[in-house]
DNA sequence: TTGTAGGCGTTATCAT
DNA sequence: ATGATAACGCCTACAA
């Protein structure tokens, strides 16, 4: 059942059929709803494939992250997709693509979604893609929103990850701790982005300015960002410097909560002896006891903006990138008492 | 750039370069070396609408549930991705559609699909499409995969509810517990499903199996499934029934924790006074103190299963239904001790 | 092995 | 207000 199946039974041209369900030209009252009735009996809908090709366009805006099972970035395809539908603006439909932390299913994909013209604009997780995509989404005008990552010629949303790490710290420092360790991902490296470095200035800045001095043996790096690190890192921090009084888990919350667990099997308080702060401000922080003091991400903001933007640009074709910096906010509970 | 582009630059017709694409026909090594040396150069990729439009199939497997943000839903779309990846079957992509808890954007989702063509096959959590929608789906013969509910005309993958709520039940009664209490979701509501109502089955088996008496005080409704609904739960019980003495909360986890926090501000031991026991086993349930004892539902597993039973429904055709009934794993941990 | 011609279901243009 | 015709970019019998 196609265009014009439904335009013979209507008696009226596929043309006419099209215009009504575009509502583009002018049709006469009378035929527009016979047509209407016909189109909702049998219930019709066109095909989305033809709909694409005969307009060059995607019709759909591309999510792209490097899987789908995370807390972090399910809340924030939750903002995108909450944006999506909160502004009336849900005929263009949602695709979510993953890379599974392959760097070759990550260049098929923008290659294919650039390409092969799938999308209107595409939203971009954590994730660089290569030049010849960036290329591509030029070429083609499909504009690109980075979310925590930046490159020229793209838009892009950060976070402002020094000032997080340095109000924590400046918590921290003001509540007397004197030894504050931080807990990091590996840096300097391409592929792991900036975050992890950006969170070490905060909080080196934030050590200075409070008259304390960073020491190398208050530093743990850590790979995964997993809960078991977590454990371990405490354990290696305690090895080197018994003196450590507070931790800054830049790393994030799963690894802050690796840490209370294991502080708590080795009968240290928290947050008497040790005062925590992680960051991302996962579900599980305020489940846990002590609550988990967190630099929480703005998440959802940074999916409902990155959605805004893409609609603006996929509509006005504006072709001016812009770089927005969301500040995290620091949340206090009873880890930094 | 179309594929006559790449056609012209190859001094070839475009239908060389279709067939190379698609690895179709016979084509003499040279030419096929020498187009596809073409494409790469200027990195083309074949318009994905127009194929579609031409096969006049969607060529991707479409994931819909009620929203993205839920680390259980996130678990089992974390099954059907590495499944679809693993089996190297990536040529097919994965569209995830939301329905965000409107029954109205569900309609409309559902019937795009179906109609528009969109997918080979879909995949739906915890939903129900309606009349119309599986009507469309058999007339264009597009394989429904029902995970967590099931209509007659669709393959469908569920988790015995029954069993994992008797089991649960029948440890706590085996470890001497006599007032077992259940928490359970709204029940009797075709919208809801059947989940609360064979959870309560199990539960009662159980009692009786054990020699006590199912006792309507020992029962509490749930409408959300919230931590903080958890919380009010147990005021409710502890207010009707002093002597209850262990929970099963088939509300699921995050309902279980609110119970956990509650009755360790009324300072209640856990185990020792109440023992607890949730269903789902989210990420938090293993990080708390004491930890959540819970039903494991098979979220990976049933994720998997139904991307094969996609594919292999959207490759050969089958036409007879499938119904697959998974066990969930009952997990002790302290809060069961 | 390669090319010609027609079809997929839309939308867009330009008459009528 | 409506319709005839072409265009979108691809796929594929069938003919050469």
């Amino acid at each position: 059942m196609n265009i014009r199946d439904i335009a013979k039974l209507a008696g009226v041209t596929h043309t006419t059929v099209s215009k009504i369900l575009n509502n583009k030209g002018s049709i006469s009252e009378e035929t527009k709803k016979k047509v209407l009735a016909i189109i909702k009996k049998n219930n019709f809908y066109p095909s989305e494939a033809a709909r694409r090709t005969s307009l060059g366009r995607g019709g759909e805006i591309a999510f792209v992250s490097s899987k789908y099972a995370s807390p972090f970035i399910s809340m924030v395809l939750e903002g995108v997709e909450n944006s999506s539908y909160g502004t009336g603006k849900y005929e263009k439909m949602l695709s979510t693509y993953s890379t599974r932390g392959s760097s070759e299913i990550k260049d098929e994909t923008f290659m294919k979604i650039a390409s092969g013209r799938l999308a209107d604009a595409v939203i971009v997780l954590a994730l660089k893609p290569n030049e010849d995509a960036m290329k591509e989404f030029k070429k083609t005008g499909i504009p690109v929103i980075l979310l925590e990552s930046r490159m020229k010629g793209a838009d892009s949303i950060t976070v402002d990850n020094v000032s997080g790490a340095y109000d924590a710290v400046s918590y921290l420092a003001g509540s007397g701790r004197k030894h504050i360790a931080i807990i990091r991902g590996v840096t300097g490296n391409e592929e792991v982005g900036p975050v992890p470095h950006d969170r070490e200035k905060g909080y080196k800045k934030a050590v200075t300015d409070a008259g304390l001095k960073a020491d190398n043996n208050l530093l743990e790096e850590v790979i995964e960002y997993t809960f078991e690190e977590g454990r371990e890192a405490l354990d290696n921090l305690l090895a080197r410097n018994k003196k450590t009084d507070s931790i800054f888990c830049a790393a994030g919350d799963m690894c802050a909560l690796g840490v209370m667990q294991r502080a708590q099997e080795l009968g240290i308080k928290i947050p008497q002896d040790i005062s925590i702060i992680g960051f991302d401000d996962i579900p599980a922080a305020s489940l846990v006891k002590p609550g988990l003091a967190t630099v929480k991400q703005p998440v959802y903001e940074l999916g409902k903006k990155a959605f805004e933007m893409a609609i603006d640009h996929a509509e006005n074709r504006l072709l001016d990138t812009v770089n927005v910096v969301i500040k995290p906010e620091l949340i206090i509970r009873a880890s930094a008492g």
